[in-house]
DNA sequence: CTGAAAGCGCTTACAG
DNA sequence: CTGAAAGCGCTTACAG
């Protein structure tokens, strides 16, 4: 169990330096000779020790995933996705979590990945151009999942056109007057996704000869709470709406639940469509933007991948496909509105 | 960026044997020259290079979390506090995932995790007792939460005493005919959580003069959908059940669905408590039980430090706490049942 | 309190 | 195709 490279070397009658190549799958190793490496190995049951072995390669095989927090499965399934495709080639993940300001200013100002891994993949981690810089600058390959960066590739979805789709489902309904329940937009550390996806709400709208009121959106931090208050500080302003989309499914479900407590019907009076296609969306009925969160990750992890070997990613895809699932929360126009 | 020990010990003009202490925090180093140590090393922006360390000091720095699958919260939760402890200590933790018997049976069998890490943390990972022998017999640390195992200290709920809780609430508010949907029991290799829940519900029964009938239980798969089968299956052979407990949340979450479905009420018609108080769950008024899920991570993660530091761990607490959380999804038994 | 030196377990030119 | 040897960047007895 803890036989070193040297027990298998002496076992199987060669120098360490042929066992060195034979396991690792070399070329120059004549057939006879792996194979008597390879018994060695297995009956001293050998592993090589990963420290020893990455400090004499000078590669580290190991990726840091930074992602803002550990909740929700968002997160999980783009994880996920990357592990696929790291761990088919031996990589380590190391995650990093950023759940609060602290941990996101000793993140960047320790860079507790430096010397321990040899790329960073930043899922949803929103950085000034400095920031950006700086990490840039660091000599590590970096890849973004969803907010993206100036200074380093990235794949994400394409939040306005998908804001466009989820809007004019409901105008293509008959709907004119459609609310928005999105994310902060103000703050500039904040995600960008809010931004994209009011844009294509906004594009849709407009297209369609609708003049979208100030007081038709409503922002809050894209938890359930927040849609809860969304729709009723939308609905105290305008009892005339007669639809609304929500930048994400605990938004919409609490929309849901406002809508409820109102004495109202979804989707006879409102209609609803959410953004993320959460798991227990489809118990609800909730129509809603599905995004391909698995593949996000393995895409963002081949390019890593790409870029640890020094190949050429050429023209990586940088948006991937939403699409919109129909389910029972968005209904045509009632003939008699309220 | 790419100082080594080295550089630091010639800008600070000393040996790296010093370089090494002081910077360790070790004792036996001068004021002073800790110091000029320290002030060299940042202005050099020297970070210590962690195969190197590890190499020679013996010891990997590292602790290996292995989950069923890394989907909902409950995993997230757990592993969050571990890390809150084991990060503070410089810990590195590596995530090791089992969704699939493919996946588990790799983990066995080429146990990846060896010369890389000092500890390993069994989060709801069962374990035939050969298994368990084997991977104590690794020289590992070991320490599980959730599930247990006879060779390594772990930490869990009491879920026979849980299940009693949830069970007598119900008894409490009258109901007599209290069905049961819960997670797969027969399979030795599932969790051992479903039998102890069952074990609870069981005792306050007959502690209260009920006899539960066998088809009185339903078992599925702790999902949502199992929640749905579970009460339709109740529902069609015991129309008279008032009320029902179920092993999880998304249990719960999908008999309401099915209550709702056969155009009953709840709690009216039917009271429903759960298990695990789920994210979602106050947003439903539904009644659960809640567990400690981030002080189980941290209790492990504690634990296998002082494993670590082969301190005694003396007798720490096998159990923690859990407490019923009463929502609206549970009330006295109608007047005038139906 | 400090330094010289061995050693951790590998990989990789370099020779042959 | 194979081996001897240097080197990766640290830590740790051992001396002083």
């Amino acid at each position: 169990m803890n036989a070193t490279i040297g027990d298998v070397a002496a076992r199987a009658g060669v120098s360490v330096a042929t066992v060195s190549r034979a396991l690792r799958g070399l070329p120059n190793v004549a057939g006879s000779t792996r194979e008597r490496v390879l018994r060695a190995a297995a009956e001293l049951d050998y592993v090589v020790n990963p420290n020893a072995s990455r400090l004499a390669a000078g590669r580290n095989l190991t990726v840091a995933a930074v992602v803002p927090h550990m909740q929700g499965w968002y997160f999980q399934a783009v994880l996920a996705g990357a592990q696929s495709v790291l761990e088919g080639q031996g990589y380590d993940m190391l995650l990093y979590s950023l759940p609060t300001p602290a941990a996101r200013e000793r993140f960047l100002t320790l860079l507790p990945f430096r010397k321990r891994v040899d790329g960073v993949l930043l899922i949803d981690i929103p950085l000034t151009d400095p920031e950006q810089r700086m990490l840039a600058g660091l000599g590590t390959d970096i890849v973004s999942v969803g907010e993206r960066g100036a200074h380093y590739p990235g794949v994400s979805i394409d939040n306005v056109s998908a804001g466009r789709t989820a809007t004019e489902y409901l105008l293509d309904l008959g709907h004119r007057r459609v609310g928005l329940v999105g994310g902060l937009l103000e703050d500039p550390m904040r995600f960008r996704v809010g931004r994209d996806r009011r844009e294509g709400w906004l594009r849709a709208l407009q297209e369609h000869g609708a003049v979208p009121d100030p007081s038709w959106e409503f922002y809050g931090d894209f938890r359930l709470i927040d849609g809860v208050r969304g729709m009723d500080t939308l609905f105290s302003a305008h009892p005339d709406l007669t639809s609304v989309f929500c930048m994400s499914d605990e938004m919409a479900i609490g929309a849901l639940r406002a809508i409820k407590e109102r004495g109202l019907r979804c989707p006879e009076d409102v209609s609803v469509v959410g953004f993320d296609d959460h798991e227990v969306s489809s118990y609800m009925g909730l129509t809603t933007v599905s995004q391909p969160m698995h593949l996000l990750g393995r895409t963002a992890g081949e390019i890593l991948l790409s870029l640890a070997r020094d190949e050429d990613i050429g023209h990586y895809p940088r948006h991937l496909p939403t699409s919109l699932v129909v389910r029972e929360t968005a209904a045509p126009l009632a003939q008699h509105p309220r």
